[in-house]
DNA sequence: ATCGGCTCGCGCAA
DNA sequence: TGCGCGAAGCCGAT
């Protein structure tokens, strides 16, 4: 069964018989998948059948790239032939226009019965629970947060200050939240279900996708869960013993590249956490020691892993899941939004339009390979990504404007965009966010400032813009 | 190479 | 009420 805290209702609504629909949104994966799993148990209490629904949101919405379904495509071909083999049907549904108009939503066919969704903190979602609790008073919406080590409303009833508020809190809950997942079985409700409802055909959807044409690939990446169980085992072996020593090193890729992977759901966080102490045989209450002090060695990196796998992910969940303002000026801390605010007439030596910052066309080259590097992988170094998003606040004329081209290149760009991690690494780097005030300095005010010098320390800048900038990347 | 100051607010100890 | 300390730092003094 699943842990009932993960699990909420978001209305009053009895079920009365009906098809059970899971609603995947951004958990995209068959196994691992609590949102799943609860459908199943529910669908199997009522003795109901169960469907799983993908929903494309078929207009140029910020992020609607061919990059995003070159990765969600393949992805959902995967769980599709998973399913399959559990007697469970995948459809998917366009809109063909905008969605959260009045006249365009409208109820659900009467054939279904409840309708349970993953959670995910994100504008778009939230005005799609709105609409669909507003046309459909009598079918229970049940929301499981699928994405979550700890579910996002259990770790904290409020936004967090700061990482080390949370950090207290997820030392102590996750012990408590790392049960193993159910699995799938054969759901014998369905039965017939699947003769009628053939297999989907790809390429058709694929045509039938609209977005942006000009932004494609995915990189080095092979998308699917398949792929990511299969990089995380590369990962254990061959990269994580030197994780906290080397993750910085902007010329040697020793971060574990899973974001994408766990952006789309391909493979669960809380997966990834139990293989981690499964291949080290480290016990969760001893994996927190030398979380920052001095730490070394295999525990050092188990360490510094979870502290990016859960501590600084979820209070990336919670600041999207309690602000509403995540990807503006006005998520900013109070501090940092006066300080920036007294800032934003200083003069800028540097100021580029969006245009500029996107053709990489600044006078910094390591910012300018930077970029490219996004613009052609789909993933940006992640050091690099505070130095980034930093030079657009020196050289934007206003922290509004700044953190809006930073959020819409990273939207656009990186496999990993359009997630809460993305929106909270502009708005760390901009807006000081879960940051703390240092000394004042023109255009940041107390914003932390990051000079080239700092990038320098990183790695061989020189060797990094060759590569990504003048595309000589046969070099390495 | 190392260190203190910069500067604000949370959370806990008292 | 006081105090320690903090998402990946910078700068200048020693």
């Amino acid at each position: 069964m699943i842990n009932p805290l993960r699990v909420r209702q978001l209305n009053k609504a009895e079920y009365t018989g009906g098809t059970v629909v899971y609603q995947m949104c951004r958990d995209i994966r068959a196994i691992d998948n609590d949102a799943l799993l609860y459908a199943q148990e529910l669908a199997r209490s009522k003795k109901a059948q169960l469907v799983v629904n993908y929903v494309i949101w078929n207009y140029q919405w910020q992020g609607a790239t061919r990059r995003l379904y070159d990765w969600v495509l393949p992805s959902l071909q995967e769980v599709e032939q998973e399913l399959r083999k559990h007697n469970i049907p995948l459809v998917v549904t366009f809109e063909e226009e905008k969605l959260f108009t009045k006249k365009k939503f409208t109820k659900v066919p009467d054939h279904i019965g409840a309708v349970v969704i993953d959670e995910l903190p994100l504008h778009f979602m939230g005005k799609w629970k709105e609409q669909f609790l507003k046309h459909n008073e009598s079918i229970p919406l049940y929301e499981v947060d699928a994405h979550n080590c700890i579910p996002v409303w259990e770790l904290s009833h409020k936004q967090e200050f700061a990482a080390h508020t949370i950090r207290r809190k997820v030392h102590e809950k996750l012990p408590l939240f790392l049960e193993d997942f159910g699995k799938l079985t054969m759901h014998t409700a369905n039965a017939g279900l699947l003769v009628t409802t053939p297999e989907i055909n790809w390429t058709e959807v694929s045509k039938l996708v609209i977005c942006d044409e000009t932004i494609t690939g995915t990189g080095q990446f092979i998308p699917g869960t398949r792929a990511g169980m299969k990089l995380l085992k590369e990962f254990f072996t061959t990269t994580l013993a030197m994780y906290d020593t080397t993750r910085n090193d902007i010329n040697i890729d020793a971060q574990s590249n899973l974001s994408p992977y766990i952006a789309h759901g391909n493979i669960s966080r809380r997966r990834i956490i139990l293989e981690l102490l499964k291949y080290t045989k480290v016990e969760i209450t001893d994996a927190f020691d030398n979380v920052q002090n001095g730490s070394n060695g295999k525990m050092g990196s188990v360490a510094a892993f979870i502290e990016e796998c859960v501590v600084r992910a979820e209070i990336s969940e919670n600041f999207c899941f309690y602000n509403s303002s995540y990807d503006t000026f006005d998520g900013f801390p109070e501090w940092a939004k006066v300080s920036l605010a007294k800032a934003s007439t200083d003069d800028r030596e540097y100021v580029y339009t969006y245009k500029e910052f996107r053709n990489a066309k600044t006078h910094d080259d390591i910012w300018n390979a930077a970029q490219m590097q996004m613009v052609t992988t789909g993933k940006m170094h992640g050091y690099l990504r505070m130095y980034w998003a930093k030079k657009i606040l020196e050289w934007s004329a206003t922290p509004q404007e700044a953190i809006k081209i930073a959020v819409k290149l990273n939207d656009l760009y990186e496999l990993d965009g359009r997630d809460p991690n993305g929106y909270v690494g502009c708005a760390w780097s901009i807006g000081g966010l879960h940051d703390r005030p240092w000394f004042g300095r023109p255009i940041f005010g107390a914003v932390r400032y990051m000079a080239e010098s700092g990038v320098k320390k990183r790695g061989d800048t020189k060797a990094y813009v060759e590569k990504w900038l003048h595309g000589k990347q046969n070099l390495f």
